[in-house]
DNA sequence: AACCGACTCAACCGCGGACGA
DNA sequence: ATCGTCCGCGGTTGAGTCGGT
């Protein structure tokens, strides 16, 4: 009898403890928000009725301490979804529909130098919310990697603020900076030296090594048909590397090569997207070839190490070699030169090893590989 | 018309920092 | 120093929509 007495006191005790513990944990507001003050508050979207009610509470009351507009307006919704929907939905600042270009542009942008922050780039695009820019990134994101495509310069987004390049492309700008006085912005600027983004193209990017056409059987033979008509429209870099080439081996053509001569065509596509820069300064006079510090390729040459990691390793050196001699090096872009300057200079570059930017470095020096090693490539790819 | 998968986006969740008692 | 509360952030979910079959 004593002993069920003092089991059902002990019982009750724990029960009643039990009953404190979950009523404390229901005033905290990560566990909020149900059943606050006996009332069970009301869950998913927002109605018009409620968007009124706290759009007019708002308007009188100004916001912050949102866990009372409950209190004083009736609404059944916690403090943190009157918050979220004022925000993101009733603010009247907000700018409503899809993201312009330019705000695109300026995504990436921000993106490439804060990663996920969303709050701290949604100040940097009036009437946005950190919400939208979320989805839009989650989004896009989700289609590039299916679509096997970077995201932004990823390779050399290191490179940006790297100190020890005396050349770099880009940098970055704080707003503490003398040319920036005036500004209110805390969040630093990617500033390119020699380009700018064309705000309504926001598909800057280096393409990848997987969007190099793979061409099926049919696919060249059909090339084949046509590789002659198009020869004479190649890119000048192109046209001259292989004339270039042709100088360099007049030996008879190895027949076995001759047949994948279709296979040898450079791909077809610009290593940078051209039409998403518009060039602010002209391209280096000649003189820079003579300048090392300022050369059109760069001087320690790290970037063609990377090529052997894509190809089968045995030849590279006199690929290298050959690259190394090619007079129509000139032919590179200007901005590949900056890139693969900064990069060879990088001290990423010693960090994660060469296959951090070999996409970068590959679809650069790719139209200055010699066809044979090109060949290589594929077969090995 | 029905189904299905991809996509969008509003809303929720959990966590942590700030701040006052 | 500790605790409770508020607030904001980033990640995740799920309902609705759309387009293709």
């Amino acid at each position: 009898m004593i002993v069920a007495a003092v089991a059902t006191a002990t019982g009750s005790i724990l029960f009643l403890l039990l009953v404190k513990i979950m009523c404390s944990l229901s005033l905290e507001e990560s566990s909020d928000d149900d059943h606050r003050g006996g009332v069970a508050l009301k869950k998913g979207p927002w109605t018009s009725e409620e968007d009124a009610i706290l759009a007019e509470y708002v308007t009188k009351n100004g916001i912050g301490n949102w866990n009372i507009v409950r209190q004083r307006t009736g609404l059944a919704r916690c403090g943190k979804s009157c918050r979220l929907r004022w925000t993101n939905h009733l603010r009247p600042d907000l700018k409503k529909g899809a993201f312009t270009p330019q705000e695109q542009s300026k995504i990436i942008e921000l993106h490439a130098l804060m990663g996920n922050k969303w709050a701290k780039m949604a100040q940097e695009l009036p009437g946005r919310t950190d919400n939208e820019i979320k989805n839009f990134w989650n989004t896009r994101l989700k289609k590039r990697r299916r679509a096997g495509l970077p995201l932004y310069l990823d390779d050399i987004k290191p490179l940006l603020s790297n100190p020890q390049s005396s050349a770099p492309s880009a940098y970055i700008q704080y707003a503490n900076d003398s040319n920036q006085a005036g500004t209110s912005s805390s969040v630093p600027k990617l500033v390119f030296n020699n380009f700018t983004l064309i705000s309504d193209n926001p598909s800057l990017y280096v393409h990848p090594i997987s969007e190099i056409p793979q061409k099926n059987t049919f696919e060249q033979q059909q090339q084949q048909q046509v590789d002659a008509s198009l020869a004479s429209e190649l890119p000048p870099s192109f046209q001259s590397f292989d004339d270039n080439y042709n100088d360099i081996s007049r030996q008879p053509p190895d027949p076995t090569e001759t047949s994948l001569v279709s296979e040898l065509q450079p791909p077809s596509f610009i290593p940078f997207d051209d039409n998403a820069l518009i060039k602010q300064q002209p391209p280096p006079t000649e003189t820079c070839y003579d300048d090392p510090l300022f050369s059109r390729l760069p001087p320690n040459n790290r970037h063609l190490d990377a090529i052997p990691k894509i190809l089968d390793g045995s030849d590279h050196s006199s690929m290298q070699e050959e690259l190394l001699n090619s007079k129509n090096k000139e032919n590179l872009d200007p901005t590949n030169q900056d890139v693969l300057y900064d990069i060879s200079r990088s001290e990423d570059y010693d960090n994660k090893g060469e296959n951090a930017f070999k996409d970068t470095l590959f679809s650069i020096v790719y139209p200055f590989i010699p066809p044979r090693f090109k060949r290589r490539y594929n077969n090995t790819s």
